[in-house]
RNA sequence: GGGCCCGUGGGGUAGCUUGGUAUCCUUCUAGCUUGGGGUGCUAGUGACUUGAGUUCAAAUCUCAACGGGCCCA
């Protein structure tokens, strides 16, 4: 059975490289490093998954905005710690038409600076709050280091929540909102994740703290796929975001956001693809069923007529089916619709017709199958969600078997994946281990997080758990 | 941030050392044939990343830019 050149397992990395292409999510050669082009298949999932994110957003009361994507340089400068994280990596406007601007412009890194000026006009009264918005667009970072299609890219196809409330509090709420909205939309993925809260030193340029959102790819690498910060007032103060309280003085707003990009397509591609290609989730795929005509000659209406017969049905089951009625042989159309990760794939041929019956295959086991016409449609649903649950259960065991909490850094080294130790707190100690198992930092776990043993480095006792992994 | 390798039709490649005519596979187009796992035949389209330099002559040698990939921090 053909497959992929490069082996999933023999290296993740360049069988990556092969299917993002090969399964036509993007094409590579738009000759700006870091900018690919969406292809139509590419897009319409990144599209379903913004779907997902948007009725997350509507049932949670927030609301859809759309902010420029240029910011005025004077903007970006209000917060001091964001424009030292983000200086470098920012691109500039600085002539327009034929004049050199008198104040630079920058295309967005993120939206903090271009939103907060404005939530300070929007935001008078405490009834005005909470403020909950978000956008989908495109944000630009210049990435000086490796690029890779969805995964570190210089134009970055953006979800971002930003979120403005009375207090403390209140923003902490919101970030049990994002938790929550996190594990229904991963749910539907089919992506087991981790929360961790970022170290001091590495959490977001402003934030009062990070969580991140990370996935365990294959290659033993993490993926984080989003984030969600809590401003406290650290931006609110620059940016003069207040509101006048109930008893009629001020206060600044305390925020949060919550983001996720692409990076969700390719933690798919490589926690689910296989040697045939992509494997994709039905929540998000952009064609559920895919439907071959088995044609010969003479006998071609009974089996499109039947063909039609299933769509309709499917259409009213409300399953996203396409019939695949090319001139071509149907050995073919499977190792299209097999490396673009349809997950579900129905033969009707004269013997089916005559039986009243289809062929169906599911994508992530290989065996063949006939069921009867009359209640195709329940039956494809049956195996779309069985299809589900193998996808979530498999990524669940990568994860899991990759997942370790050791005592010292020999134990450590011997692990792969993620690989957590005792912690005392102390930046340098992190560092230390950091150096020895050649990976980073993700964080402390944001539950259960106490730990009693003692930190591998200097022997004092832990106070937390630290994560390290290598990652993307 | 530092180091190394690479760039030839749409994709994958040969040719480069030793400068002169660009190879093969695949895809694509047309036609016939075939059709339940890449059908076969015939004909055809299509390429040396860009710029500068060396030279009678550059895919080939030199430099740079852009792009791609790998390794180390």
């Amino acid at each position: 059975m053909p497959e992929t050149k490069v082996k999933k397992s023999d290296d993740f990395n360049e069988w990556y490289n092969e299917i993002v292409e090969l399964a036509d999510l993007c094409d590579k050669r738009y000759p700006i490093k870091g900018m690919n082009i969406w292809r139509p298949y590419g897009w319409k999932l990144m599209n379903n998954v913004d779907r997902l994110i948007r009725d997350e957003m509507m049932k949670t009361n927030h609301q859809e905005v759309c902010f420029p994507l240029l910011i005025p340089e004077s903007f970006f400068k209000k917060e001091e710690e964001h424009i030292e994280g983000f200086g470098k990596e920012v691109f500039w406007v600085t002539h327009a038409g034929l004049n050199q601007l008198e104040e630079r412009w920058l295309l967005r890194p993120t939206s903090e600076t271009a939103m907060y000026p404005i939530f300070s006009l929007w935001i008078r009264s405490h009834t005005d709050l909470p403020l909950k918005t978000f956008q989908i667009v495109n944000t630009f970072r210049y990435e000086t280091k490796q690029t890779r299609a969805f995964i570190r890219v210089r134009e970055i196809h953006f979800f971002e929540a930003h979120t403005c409330h009375v207090d403390f509090l209140n923003a902490e709420l919101q970030i049990k909102e994002d938790k929550e909205i996190a594990h229904r939309l991963l749910t539907k993925l089919c992506l087991p994740y981790v929360f961790s809260k970022r170290p001091e030193w590495d959490k977001f340029a402003g934030a009062f703290y990070t969580i991140s959102i990370d996935v365990l790819m294959p290659s033993g690498r993490t993926l984080q796929i989003g984030s969600i910060h809590q401003y406290r007032d650290n931006f609110s103060k620059p940016y003069e975001i207040s509101y006048e309280t109930e008893k009629g003085d001020h206060a600044f707003c305390h925020q949060t956001t919550y983001g996720m990009s692409e990076r969700l397509l390719g933690a798919l591609i490589g926690v689910h693809g296989d040697n045939k290609g992509l494997i994709i989730p039905p929540e998000v795929a952009p064609l559920q069923v895919v439907i071959i005509p088995i044609i010969f000659k003479g006998k071609e209406q009974n089996v499109l007529q039947s063909c039609k017969t299933l769509q309709e049905k499917l259409l009213q089951a409300g399953i996203r089916s396409h019939i695949d009625d090319r001139e071509i042989t149907p050995g073919n159309k499977y190792y299209e619709w097999e490396l673009k990760g349809v997950p579900i794939r129905i033969e009707i041929g004269p013997k089916d017709v005559e039986k009243n019956e289809l062929t169906i295959v599911r994508r992530d086991i290989v065996k063949k199958k006939s069921i009867s016409l009359k209640d195709a449609e329940k039956a494809i649903q049956t195996e779309l969600q069985s299809l589900e649950n193998n996808l979530f259960e498999n990524a669940e065991i990568l994860l899991r078997d990759n997942m370790h909490c050791v005592l010292t850094v020999e134990e450590a080294k011997e692990k792969t994946g993620i690989i957590a130790l005792p912690w005392c707190g102390n930046k340098d100690c992190a560092l230390e281990i950091e150096n020895v198992l050649e990976g980073n930092t993700l964080g402390e776990p944001i539950e259960n997080a106490g730990c009693t043993d003692s930190c591998p480095v200097c022997g004092l006792p832990a106070k937390t758990w630290m994560r390290y992994a290598k990652s993307y």
